[in-house]
This record gives C-alpha cells, structure tokens and sequence, in this order.
DNA sequence: CGATGCCTTGACCAACCTCAAGTGGCGTGG
DNA sequence: CCACGCCACTTGAGGTTGGTCAAGGCATCG
C-alpha cells in the first residue's frame, strides 16, 4: 500500500492532530463508539482491531459486499453512496472521524464506502465486535446513540431531498460542514469540502451543473466567497441559515 | 374519545385479528421491540404501559415536542413528516404495527406523528422505558435492531428521492407495500394505501398530480390495476420491480 | 340535493437537466 | 522550460420533465 500525499487535508491533518496508532492516544475515541469504554476496556478492542490507511481510489467496501467486519473511521473522509443499474449514484453520507461503519449491514453492506481523502481505519471482526457488545453493554448503547444520530441526519436529508430548491440544499450542506467543524473546535466560517462537485451533486440530487451554478449564485448574492472551488467563506451566515430553512 | 368506524380497513382488522389489549395477547409482539422480553419480563413492560387509540385528524405527538415518551405501533398506520416554514412537508416514513416511535428523539420529536387509521398504540415513559433498558440487554439489542433497520430503509429512500423517475419512485414504492403485507402473512397483490395521494407526494417527493398521472401511467402499461383509488393489483410484478430498481 | 373533499385530467410553464464549449490548474514529457 | 494533455470546474444554449394552475368527476355527508 503506497503512501499518497493527500489532495486535500483532512480535518485531523488540519488541526495538527496526528494519525492514531493507539486508542490511548487517538484524538477521536471521544468522539468514536470507542469512547464507552474506559482504558482496561479498550485493550480488548484493541486486540481485535487492526488499523488501515487508504487513499482516494481505494475502496474499504462495496454495497453488497459480505459484512463480516464494522469500522471506526480515525481521520479524514469517506463518501457512502448507492448505485442504480444504469449507473445513477446517491451518496448517503459523508463519514467523518468519530463515525461508525457497518452499523446498517444486514447480511451484505448497504452502500459502498470509498476514501474522498487519505483515511485512517480501525477495522474489527464484526462477530468478535458483536461479542464485546454483549460483554459491554455501554457499547452497544453507545452503538445505538450513533444509530440514533444517523437516523435524525437521514430524515432530515429526507426533507432536503424531497423538498428543497437547489438553492436551498447547497445552503444547508454547507451549514452542516460549518457545524462539524466548529464541533471539531474549528473555525466556522472556511469550510473546506474535501468532496469533488460530483459527489455533492449525488449527495444532494442535483447534476455537477446545477451544483455549480448554484455556487455561483451564492456568491453573487454576496452570501459567500469561492477563493478556491474547494474553499468556502460564509459571508452572511444568517443569509444562509434562512435559505437552508426555506425561509425564502 | 369518540370510537370511529375506520376509513380503511388497518393490517391487523383486515387479517381479522383484534386489537391487542394485554401484551400476552398481541399479535405484533413478536415483530415489536417486546419480542426480547418474556411473559415475566414483559410484566414490567405491561405496569409502565398505557394502551391509546387515535383516530385520523388527532395527533401523537408534533416535530419539536418534547420528546419525553416512546411508543410501540399495536393497529393502524401513522404518517411521520417534517415541515419547512412555508408549509413544503416532508413523510419522512409510515410506521405500521410492531414499529417503534421516539426512537430518533434527542430531547424532542424529530418529526410529527399522525394517524392515517384508525390506531391502537402502547405509550411509555421515556425514562422508565430507558430504565428498563438498562436492566434488559435484550430489550436495548431489539431497539438497535429497529434502527439498523430504519437506517437501511431510510438510504434507500434518500436513493429513491434523489436519483429515481416518478415511475420507479411509484413502483419501488408498491413493491415496499406488497413486501409487507407478505411479511404479514397476507397476499402480495391487492395492495391497500391507507394514505392519501398528498401522503403518498409528500413521501415520495412528487405532486399528488404527478402522483396521479404516474398511477394513471402504470396501469395504461398493464403493470397495475386501479379498481379503487386506494387499492392497487399488482398486476405484472417482474415490471414493477424492473422499474423500481431503474433497469428501464 | 348542494357542499365538500379527494382524485383525475388537461394545458401551460419554468426549473432543472442535457449537451456542449471554454477555462484553469497540474503533471508529464519533449 | 514550455507544450501538451488531462481533469475538474464553470458557463452557456436549448430541451424535457415534472410542477403549476385550472377544470371536471365522483363519492360522502349533512
């Protein structure tokens, strides 16, 4: 496995925050399923972990594949998405540090997951993962949050999809990017998107077109500021937040 | 209360099974959240329980409440939606008996719930239904099941809204009804909507219109039957789910 | 029997998609 | 070092799909 210098810096890389090796030292464990556990616990998930890097290109797993193991994502990004027969894609989300992957297999994975960045993995056995669930019950319950987490995030792209004008759903994905980072205890205001136009075109059912007609739009409405294509400075927050609301 | 003769006929009332009035005697049960309780166990259930029946124009609870109960679905079917400020509504999901509500609760209700039918619901308090987790590993597994579950059906909805036709929307849609009824033991065919043409927009992204003519469309391709507005023959299914699944 | 609500159908229109060309950055190779 | 190709993004022109607006059918209900 070559080591890739990263396109673009991940959130980790970006806050000076080194890749993880150890749970005891991984800035995310807060963040992760992982944080259920305390320090003598931890030596159990560490003993049937085992941690990879992959680079844009690479793919940790594709929809349908055998779901025989789950993942913490340690640093930077990957793009979940699913695929029609003719080659139509929707991108469910985006999996940032912190979050858990395999959570929604059932028998097979139900979307493929594929690195936007280079990323770093801890990977587990999902029947060994289960195991420890049933031992520590603060894990599944923690599992369970995430899932909760996920479900509120779902049914709120639900309404972005079904209901929201381009306009309107290119303001709430970068509010999204803004709040994860200042729960990162970034700054909001740069939000860096790390993601090529055609994955956001799929995550928010649009054409890579309309997403950056879209841009410029904002833009010329002094509502933000495009110093590069994947740089984006919010201007006028509150234009934003009332545009993503639908208030017009 | 005022009991209410039923617009259409629910699940449990069409398979002539009664409404559940002691959890011993409830036909969803095992489909529910309850199934990883015992009758002792259950026992516990029962004493934090309170058995409601709503009728269509009352609501369960409203997107923004305080989210302070959990619900198990006994009869009937509820509509869950969110709303954008100028009235744009989004169905998120219909949740049919053995389904459990609150779940995506982080202090409030993330969406409204609303009885399509007539339905027979079991309340509990969240923080003793939580409690009771706490003492019932089995009873937190189930829930985590539910929302592995609802998560997998929600990205398959996100695919459906933001990449599928009308057409494929409408048929992926029958084809998810006909799969219930069949997981209910009942025909695949005469497909019952409990819902209205708005509901059925509303879920799937579209205009009643466009609902309307797509029914309209389907049935002039010999793939349905349309002998009542709210009762679909499936009438060539390997199309509807060549359809559904976008392979033209 | 009229009023109401829900569904269907038709005509029209605009938003977004499609197709196409142009720009700019970046890496490669002469 | 420059030329070139490649790739991603942007921009423009035009077309199609699905939305909007409006009318009509049909059942239910008072």
């Amino acid at each position: 496995m070559a080591t890739v210098v990263p396109l673009f810096p991940n959130p980790c890389a970006a806050a000076g925050i080194p890749d993880p090796i150890l749970c005891e030292e991984c800035q995310v464990r807060d963040l992760a399923v992982c944080g259920a556990l305390d320090d003598g616990e931890i030596a159990h998930l560490n003993r049937i972990m085992t941690h990879l890097r992959l680079a844009p290109g690479q793919t940790l797993f594709y929809e349908g594949d055998e779901a025989d193991r789950v993942f913490n994502v340690a640093t930077g990004t990957l793009r979940l998405s699913k695929l029609l027969a003719d080659g139509r894609r929707q991108v469910t989300g985006f999996a940032l540090p912190g979050d858990f992957l395999g959570l929604a297999a059932d028998g097979t994975y139900t979307c493929s997951a594929e690195p936007v960045t280079d990323v770093g993995i801890c990977r587990f056995d999902a029947r060994k993962f289960a195991d420890l669930c049933g031992r520590y019950p603060d894990l599944e319950r923690r599992l369970l949050e995430k899932a909760r987490d996920e479900l509120v995030a779902a049914q709120e792209q639900m309404l972005l999809l079904g209901r929201k004008t381009p306009i309107e759903k290119i303001a709430s994905f970068l509010l999204d990017l803004s709040r994860h980072s200042t729960a990162w205890g970034l700054p909001a205001s740069p939000v860096l998107l790390p993601m090529s136009r055609a994955d956001i075109a799929d995550y928010l059912g649009l054409t890579i077109e309309t997403v950056s007609r879209t841009f410029t739009k904002l833009r010329s409405l002094g509502a933000i500021e495009l110093p590069e294509s994947h740089r984006v400075v919010l201007r006028d927050q509150q234009h934003i937040e009332n545009l993503a609301l639908g208030d017009v």
